[in-house]
DNA sequence: ATTTGTGAAGCACTTCACAGCC
DNA sequence: GGCTGTGAAGTGCTTCACAAAT
């Protein structure tokens, strides 16, 4: 906890960037990195990027650059994300079913390990017919039970609007950590209980401000 | 085009906020709204709601605050979305097809008029059985084509990561003007076509971050 | 020679505080 | 009296430029 001084919030959303671009760069056989190299396909300033990284420690080789595995590593600890991290998805609908098969999620040490919702013989059909079934779905009462059970950490919230507040609180009494809110209501959670909005229509206003004013 | 003076990019995101609270409180049957209040309501300072609108003019009354509907209005049209935008959908698995029938985005002047997939006829069972078949599904062949009799200005990829660049191409080729990548590989394109990559385990990895290190 | 790490400068966004207006 | 609009102050992020390291 506070292990490291107060870091901008922007550094901390590059930092999954520069992630994923590593995992390019790798996957491409390359073994170093240098600042301006990683500036150049990351679309962000050369020292940018030595100063993210030097907010966490001296990862870099003077006259050389950063060692790709070994920075990938750094990088996820900073974030968290060297640990599996288990999931609950709350509201099955097309949304929620979408994100149970999100291959994305599996390869990053995200895991899915329960699904609620308030009618789950509905859904339990179209689930199991396109998808396999990935994981079963229960009803929405037994929430606290298996989210305690499961160990679970994080919800992720894709129900209707009008239930969003409502399954937030749910998650909170069940001591959930943090919850992403795909639906299109904000929640708000008590500390120490994190919590972010994730809205598609706000990244479309934004796109569509772009379109009308440049 | 450049009808303002450069604004932050975190005014524009704060506006597509402002909007929603200020529909919720139109819902409430409120009529006028102080910056105050729109503060506390939308989690910021009360200069940075005046500050955020007089960029774009005076739309308050000293003393009183700011009419409810007419600011809603002022917002649509600087971000500009007080005209339907007509939006396409390129890759029909699980997340493409829940975006096909998401609600929030008819409400909000957002149309999808046509949705492709390199495989029609595998994904037209899913999604008659279960959504009514919102849209026809076509071939991505027929893109460039159906893109320019269909009016279509904004493209939404949800196709795997191997496949979303070429898909830019081929909408950049189509004459689309921007685009918004659900896939989790980023995509450049070419000016003046603006693009938006929208990654959900960034925000997973954000939300991470503050549970390990807070 | 090359590239990192970093103090200092530059720039941009946020907040304050109050004059101006209703 | 109450609230907006805004110059000025404050804060924080980004970029520069160079010493330090290999």
């Amino acid at each position: 906890m506070a292990k490291y001084p107060k870091i901008p919030e922007a550094t901390i959303r590059r930092l999954s960037n520069y992630l994923k671009c590593l995992e390019d760069l790798e996957a491409k056989g390359e073994k170093v990195a240098s600042s301006s190299h990683l500036a150049t396909i990351c679309n962000v300033n050369a020292a940018q990027v030595r100063k993210d990284f030097a907010y966490f420690g001296e990862f870099g080789i003077r006259g050389m650059g950063y060692n790709i595995k070994e920075l990938k590593d750094h990088i996820k600890e900073i974030l968290g994300i060297n640990r599996e991290w288990r999931i609950a998805v709350i509201g099955i609908g097309n949304m929620g079913s979408a994100l149970l098969v999100y291959k994305d999620f599996l390869k990053q040490n995200y895991r899915i390990v329960a699904a609620f919702d308030i009618d789950p013989s509905k859904v339990i059909g179209h689930i199991s017919e396109r998808m396999g079934r990935p994981v079963e779905i229960l009803h929405i009462d037994r929430l606290k039970e298996v989210i305690e059970a499961r160990k679970i950490e994080i919800g992720i919230i894709t129900t209707p609007p009008q239930e969003a507040q409502k399954v937030a609180d749910l998650l909170v009494e069940a001591n959930i950590r943090g919850i992403l809110n795909f639906s299109p209501a904000p929640i708000r959670t008590p500390e120490p209980v994190k919590s972010m909005n994730l809205f598609f229509t706000a990244a479309l206003d934004n796109l569509v401000y772009h379109l009308t004013n440049n």
